[in-house]
RNA sequence: GGACAGGUGGCCGAGUGGUUAAAGGCAGCAGACUGUAAAUCUGCCCGCGCAAGCGUACGCUGGUUCGAAUCCAGCCCUGUCCA
């Protein structure tokens, strides 16, 4: 790789962040000489954002360390529309009042990493619905229409797909591409944005804003792109026990965020500590090295650090204690999730549904039935089980890594 | 507006009158092996019920039939071609 002399990219390379850069050289020299603002867009369409964005999320972490200014743009008018990339079929709209509620809810995961304020390298969170909003249609034609070829917009990898696929792709979707290169011309002018930034599917929409400021404006701006971060086996990042590994909390507890880092493969856990906590690079070289099953203390590191950077020292220090006292002492930690035993006590099939281990009397039965139903330790292959009140805290677990507590109400 | 093709379980994808709660694959859950790892092997994988069984389900609504995901009609949606 190239050697990087400002201490943005030098980072970013060290670290694994980068991928495809517009201008590198012209990049790095900018960063050098200046405080280089730089953003990432962010869809509004769920209440909190999930692992998944936590590579741009720290990206714009890492741009704010070495100096520089973080813009974070909400897309509250693009998620009126619906990103077509990586999706093969037409997304459901949102309302106003959902989006804006989102918007709200996201921005208090951003607050844990990003320094937000007036300075000149504080973050900032914009709404690109505040600019798109004053574009009229035909103002939009001739300003920006003008600059996109349909030949270029369908040699696109996400509208050709979408074509290939014979599934639909709206007008309004087809129209994504020319607004989200929009925002960075905006951003350019409005607030001296230099720089764009996002995972690698991203890529062409970045160049598509590169290309449209230099053409409406003569101005040089710059994208940068991250790589698709994916476990050792080649799948994507993010999802695990029960779906999404979501950042805020009302979402995902903190003890199961704390687990999705611990549980990660012995292959991933160099490269996560790179990307995902701020130890320096040395710790992390010695942390990956360790071998057989030396490299859990690695993944302890990992998720601790990463739990007290989404959610806070706390968290990550009782979700620790919780694990610990779980695992190797086989009692109960604080942190497990806890479901009250009725007066008249229930069957385990019941408790396996009120924990939340079960999603249904069913499941649960098939899992007593499996053997993986375990009642203190002890595995119960009997559906019709009891567990009364009278025992005080009893530990029931499912599998060897869900536990939890049924506690005397 | 017309012709043709298609809409199946979280996803992909078989199935064209009964033995179909629906092959197979992926994802997921559990067991064995381990180190709360990977790989591998095994089991499970719509809901309710102890069970026999019942209820839902193959775009929607009706119909034919002892019996329909499968046949018929209308409608909705998608694609391709034509106007």
């Amino acid at each position: 790789m190239a050697q990087y002399n400002s201490t943005l990219l030098r980072l970013l390379n060290e670290r694994g962040y980068i991928h495809q850069m517009t201008d590198a050289s012209g990049l790095d020299a900018l960063a050098v000489k200046q405080v280089v603002p730089g953003y990432i867009g962010f869809d509004a369409t769920a209440p909190s954002l999930h692992v998944g964005n936590l590579v741009s999320i720290m990206l714009l972490r890492r741009l704010q360390q070495t100096g520089h200014k973080p813009v974070v743009v909400m897309g509250g008018g693009t998620t009126r529309i619906g990103d077509p990339t990586g999706k093969d079929e037409v997304r459901k709209m949102l309302t106003d009042e959902s989006i804006d509620a989102n918007i709200a809810s996201l921005r208090t995961a951003f607050e844990r990493f990003l320094t937000f304020g007036d300075g000149p390298t504080d973050a900032v969170m914009v709404n690109n619905h505040d600019w798109l909003s004053q574009l009229g249609y035909i103002e939009m034609l001739q300003k920006v229409g003008t600059h996109f070829t349909i030949n270029r917009m369908l040699s696109f990898d996400s509208v050709k797909l979408r074509l290939e696929r014979e599934q639909p792709m709206t007008f309004l979707e087809f129209n994504y591409m020319i607004l989200q290169g929009y925002d960075f011309r905006h951003l350019a002018q409005a607030m001296g944005v230099r720089l764009q930034m996002g995972g690698s599917d991203q890529w062409g929409n970045i160049v598509n804003g590169v290309e449209l400021t230099r053409r409406m404006d003569g101005a040089e701006v710059f994208g940068l792109t991250t790589p698709l971060i994916t476990k050792s086996d080649g799948t994507k990042m993010g999802k695990s026990v029960s779906g999404a590994i979501w950042l805020n909390e009302p979402q995902l507890p903190n003890y199961d965020y704390w687990q999705f880092w611990r549980n990660t493969d012995d292959a991933d856990v160099g490269k996560l500590l790179r990307l995902f906590t701020d130890l320096p690079i040395d710790e992390i070289t010695r942390l990956e090295s360790l071998q057989g099953s030396e490299i859990n203390q690695a993944k302890t590191v990992l998720a601790n650090e990463a739990t007290r950077l989404c959610r806070s020292d706390e968290a990550a220090l009782a979700a620790e204690a919780t694990a610990s006292a779980t695992f190797t002492g086989g009692g109960l930690g604080e942190e497990l999730p806890v479901c009250a035993i009725p007066a008249e006590g229930f069957t385990i099939v019941d408790a396996l549904v009120g924990i939340g281990f079960a999603a249904s009397r069913g499941e649960a039965k098939r899992l007593v039935a499996g053997g993986g139903a375990r009642v203190d330790g002890e595995v119960i292959a009997d559906e019709a089980f009891r567990i009364e009140p009278a025992s005080g805290d009893v530990r029931i677990s499912s599998g060897k890594k869900k536990h939890g507590v049924l506690r005397p109400a």
